[in-house]
DNA sequence: CATAATATTGAATATAAATTCAATGAAAAT
DNA sequence: ATTTTCATTGAATTTATATTCAATATTATG
């Protein structure tokens, strides 16, 4: 690859992390693109020469996030809290990989929350809650006391709620180590998952 | 009380409310003072009557925020879990009693992560951070048995980021009833509290 | 090496949002 | 009933920020 391409995706690369970064920090509208600039070292110009405007930029931010929520992890689960269990995982440990995937994530949860952010683009975010899919597996396990007991798609939005503040505060919290997978799961566990301590 | 100075009241605290709404939806520089106005059904220069600026204006509603959290809840414990199990109580007992107590909330949750938020606003919310209070009471209970194992601190931070989180997520989705306090209690509860079942 | 293509900047410009203000209407005081 | 004070509006004005652009520097290409 030509110095100019390679020099070419690293300047875009860069501002997608530190864009990332703020936008997750401090949201859409309190993110200026200057502070962007800033962040990755360059003229706003330059920023302009990448990214047409501050909502594509955005957009394109909340499409990866979307892209990397996708991504099935492909494993064989012996009970339904494993589901739980390796969805954060799986999430815990790509933000330790890549640490921009704590801010995607953040991202996500702030896009479809707030209102004043272009539909096309909540949508996007929007697609990709993960309560309803989790609510049904919550009400199939119940039966078998996997999960405690309660409406499905309150424990179900509960859990992911407490998901989403925590990795929101470790947006902002750099020396804070990740909480125990155990803590959280046990929002939702329910006898059975107890008997086998 | 003449008619003026209880539609100012009025007024002032429609303004007080509606602004809580937007800003702890929205955020703070996504939340602007037409969007406030409109939501209380006034004209932008009416609202600079009454607020000398969107920032004046935010600080107060922080303020209030800051005002209503330092409110000790004067009750005896029996247990150190009563301590979070009351707390979680109080705040949803205020909320079904004045739904823009929720927002307050978020408000201040917000306002502390937020770094572009004027420093001077951020410290009255940083100043009631419950976390570093709770990590104690967690550190004196676990000898007990009445927490789970585990750095106090983080423990403490993941159950208020949690809190934080679903408040967030329940200031969106109007429907959606209070999670089980126990629910959330069970992030940080030790064997203790769980042989008492 | 000369020329073309692209990267980069800093200074305009355009846009959106906050804030001010002169004018008008409504309640209170005399 | 008249005057004064405050409430309210809508139209400026100011300010902050996004976006564009002409000029310059850097890399690639023939």
């Amino acid at each position: 690859m030509s110095i100019r391409e390679e020099q070419k995706e690293q300047r875009r690369w860069l501002i997608i992390t530190k864009a990332a970064e703020l936008f997750a920090k401090n949201g859409y509208a309190d993110t200026k693109i200057g502070d962007i600039a800033k962040a990755a070292d360059m003229s706003i110009g330059l920023l302009f020469h990448y990214f047409e405007s501050k909502e594509k930029l955005y957009e394109e931010l909340v499409k990866m996030g979307a892209e990397f929520s996708k991504k099935p992890q492909e494993i064989n689960i012996n009970n339904p809290l494993d589901y739980f269990r390796m969805s954060i995982e799986g999430i815990f440990s790509a933000v330790r990989e890549q640490p921009m995937v704590l801010y995607m994530f953040v991202l996500m949860g702030q896009t479809r929350r707030n209102e004043t952010i272009p539909q096309h683009i909540r949508e996007i975010a929007l697609g990709i809650d993960q309560v309803e899919q989790s609510a049904e597996i919550i009400a199939a396990g119940q039966e078998y006391g996997y999960f405690r007991e309660g409406d499905p798609h309150l424990l179900s939005f509960t859990f992911w709620s407490a998901v989403q503040g925590v990795m929101e505060q470790l947006a902002v919290t750099p020396t804070m180590e990740f909480p125990s997978v155990d803590w959280l799961i046990d929002i939702i566990k329910g006898k059975k998952g107890k008997n086998n301590d």
